[in-house]
DNA sequence: TGGATGTTTCGGCGCGGAACGAAGCATGTC
DNA sequence: GACATGCTTCGTTCCGCGCCGAAACATCCA
């Protein structure tokens, strides 16, 4: 009768307020605990340890132990990246933000999304990337080029070192508030995490949004500034 | 406190069996009537009225009166791109399908995802398209090259009538059985359409499974085959 | 060892909502 | 006009499950 995997589990799971909300705070990418994961969802913490049994058991999130401390944190990206996508179709359908707060617009101007950046700055790093040919786009999905590879090296990011894995390097990930790609994959969590480190980014005290600092505001539109000098020299191949 | 858009009311929705049941049948691209909905369902028809009453209050799906039928139908591509993309999830956390029997291998084959090919035909169509550069990917999106649009042309499809629209004219859509891209959007339903007014391609009585005839298959895999030959004429750019 | 903090288990309350039967409106057929 | 078919509205029942308080368990600190 039915066809296809079955997505009702999941998304009932998904659909429950409390669930939704700690997944929503679960989306920084940081490993959150119990507790605060009680208090993100406004439930007491008999509850949320109930829903993160069930989030457990379904495999949507991994559970590690430390000291009296319980991190929790997404299984995977695949699981960001399908809450990202439920994301948008709620942006869409209607169910838009009662009232775009300020911190909505920090939100949109620049986000974690699990383990990368999104939001304008993501989007338009993604399109710089394209356009330069630093990213080149496949059947088999997004690759790195040869210039592009010594591009992030120069930038200090040690591609051989998260290169190992036998996953790709990087995909495209749809972006809610822009409905448009965004860098993801091990690259685009080096690129962020060369950010944090460097300081040139923070993540505000809760949340996923992330503010720049002016010299990590400068290093991003510097960044993009040399894709588009190498866009230029290479002649783009116009299309219909 | 919460951030970004309301999954909550989606996912919810979407988490009823009864719901889920439905949106899965409608995921044929098929207009389907309350009555046959409902026995999809396996509910009863007052029970299936509410349900789609709350589907239609949210946009997820679009009501048009015929006589005294109601055809539902999904609101768009993109909620059909939200359930791929929750299907997708499911089946990677551990969700499959209890046994795959000869309707999921046929499924699996190639079947219509909302109004375009998907499955192994679907990808592999895919692939050849990007392999010889009738479809390039960019930053925006998908875009038909002037190559590739001579091609569709040379296959009988009448691009200049479904490019009226100021929407893309494919994009990529994520395949749950393959874990990888097929082609979607006007040009894909047009490609699909073609097929089966033809005469080369079937819908199975019920369901989303598609099954080709000799003709049609030979007409694939010829369709493929002049991808590849025009994908040796130009170097293929190695990267790493 | 004892007391504080973090987390889970247990038991019970209560609400939301999914289900159905029967009746009410439409539309199409004879 | 009368009857059949398709769908919706209404009223009711009932089950599931989210929620909490209290208590048990675990871990850290003193």
């Amino acid at each position: 009768m039915k066809e296809g995997p079955d997505i009702t589990s999941v998304a009932a799971l998904v659909g429950d307020p409390a669930r939704a909300n700690m997944l929503s705070a679960l989306m920084s990418g940081l490993a959150l605990t119990a507790g605060e994961l009680a208090r993100e969802a406004n439930v007491t913490a008999p509850t949320a340890s109930a829903h993160l049994a069930k989030l457990r058991e379904a495999n949507l999130v991994t559970m590690v132990v430390q000291g009296r401390h319980r991190y929790f944190k997404l299984a995977g990206s695949d699981v960001a990246a399908a809450l990202e996508g439920l994301m948008d179709l709620a942006a869409r359908i209607g169910n838009l933000r009662t009232r775009p707060g300020p911190r909505d617009a920090a939100m949109r101007a620049a986000r974690v999304c699990y383990d990368h950046l999104a939001g304008v700055a993501g989007v338009r790093i993604y399109d710089a990337l394209i356009a330069s040919g630093a990213i080149v786009v496949s059947a088999e999905g997004l690759s790195l080029s040869n210039v592009g590879r010594a591009r992030f090296i120069a930038e200090g990011i040690d591609i051989d070192a998260i290169e190992r894995k036998d996953k790709a390097i990087c995909r495209a990930c749809l972006d809610w508030s822009e409905r448009r790609s965004h860098l993801a994959g091990p690259l685009a969590k080096a690129f962020l995490d060369l950010f944090l480190a460097r300081g040139w980014a923070n993540r505000e005290a809760v949340g996923r949004a992330i503010r720049f600092s002016s010299a990590g505001q400068a290093a991003i539109e510097a960044f993009i500034a040399r894709q588009a000098l190498d866009t230029a020299k290479s002649s783009s191949r116009s299309m219909a």
